[in-house]
DNA sequence: TCCGGCTGTCTGACCGGTCAGTCAGGAGCC
DNA sequence: GGCTCCTGACTGACCGGTCAGACAGCCGGA
């Protein structure tokens, strides 16, 4: 698959109605999860009538498929602005958790969107989040390996697979942030978790030749 | 919180019909997930009907809260004994990974039913699966903690702080089922993801300077 | 040995509620 | 009149949970 095709995947034509509709969307999935998030529910928080939704999207699952992708365009976006600005590799690591962990409020949302899509991804019926899942994987996978084989060509890390190293450092990010969702009082546990995020990755990166 | 109230949170009597029941639904889970799955089809599956499971559980919610309690019991013993065998530090990393990575259908539905437990964790109003999921997380973080303190005496692990090397360790497992989950042949890749979680774990921890 | 009552296990039929999706039609605008 | 945007009322499917009662085994008494 080549990298116009993941792009492909994730660009999508929206009118300015369906995005306002879309970011009521993703506001409510937060609390709630999308499976459990009526139609109704989405309609009562936008002020609209629960046909309008059909309306503009025919399906609940629609709606749901482009919160998803607007959600991780938005997302890629970010990161990639945050590496782009680095100048050293170590640099690019802290902003990228930095781009990563902006706020509890914002990282609750968003991840308890990766679940549901994972959720949806899972159920081999669903060949659309599958395809999205397997798209923004792709594409921040990409990006994690820039990272760090800009650091291994500068050598400040070390890697033998730069692709294994981007897996690893994409499940610590992911895994740590499984830990943090579960956590009692998640707001008051961001700042340290995206502190170990940036030890972890680090620890695991550095040449200790360097 | 001490270890008895962790304990005290899993431990559970069934009767030898409830472990019948409780696997059947087990089983299922892999494939459709616990939300998509409605008591008539774990009935049908069993051979019973929906109402016998009702009536030796009371509701829905029951049932899925005693599977959950009777996999993570069993994953818990499992690990324990893996890491209770291993003679050094190094073994101890290598047959709790070992452990962890039983084969890829066991673990399919194993991390399907973990992901299923933190979706109602995460659903604030259910109580009983938030505190199963915090017994569930104490106790394994406490194995981690072991085996990385144990090497960090022995003076093959070097750890700023146990606590803090222990979720990372974490991390990096969960994470990595995250992204093996998301394969389109996990079966295949099953063995490298565990290679993979080795090495990873190893670079994390190993002194530089050993 | 037979009988009557009791208990624990199990079932089919049914109920109430929820929810995605349909449809006929209204309001404003060209 | 025709078009886009929008709505309230409705439908059909599904699902968790209830309930009255069936059935088998057991026990104590005659």
């Amino acid at each position: 698959m080549s990298a116009g095709d993941v792009a492909d995947d994730l660009r999508e034509e929206l009118s300015a109605r369906q995005v306002d509709l879309v970011r009521v969307t993703y506001r409510l999935i937060a609390t709630r999860g999308i499976r459990r998030l009526s139609l109704q529910e989405i309609a009562d928080a936008a002020g609209v009538s629960k046909a309008l939704l059909l309306y503009h999207f025919g399906r609940k699952e629609a709606l749901v498929l482009a919160t998803m992708r607007w959600v991780l365009v938005s997302a890629e976006r970010h990161i990639r602005r945050a590496i782009d600005g680095a100048r050293t590799p170590d640099e690019a690591i802290d902003a990228m958790v930095d781009a990563i962990f902006t706020s509890a409020e914002e990282n609750l949302r968003f991840y308890r969107t990766q679940l549901d899509l994972l959720d949806h991804a899972l159920d081999q019926r669903d060949d659309h989040f599958e395809r999205l899942s397997l798209s923004y994987r792709t594409i921040v996978n990409a990006l994690y390996e820039e990272v760090v084989s800009r650091g291994v060509r500068a050598g400040s890390f070390q890697a033998r697979d730069v692709a294994e190293a981007a897996t690893v450092l994409r499940a610590i990010v992911d895994g740590l942030f499984l830990q943090w969702l579960q956590e009692a009082r998640p707001a008051d546990a961001h700042s340290r978790y995206r502190d170990v995020c940036k030890r972890a990755i680090m620890a695991y990166l550095r040449d200790p030749g360097g």
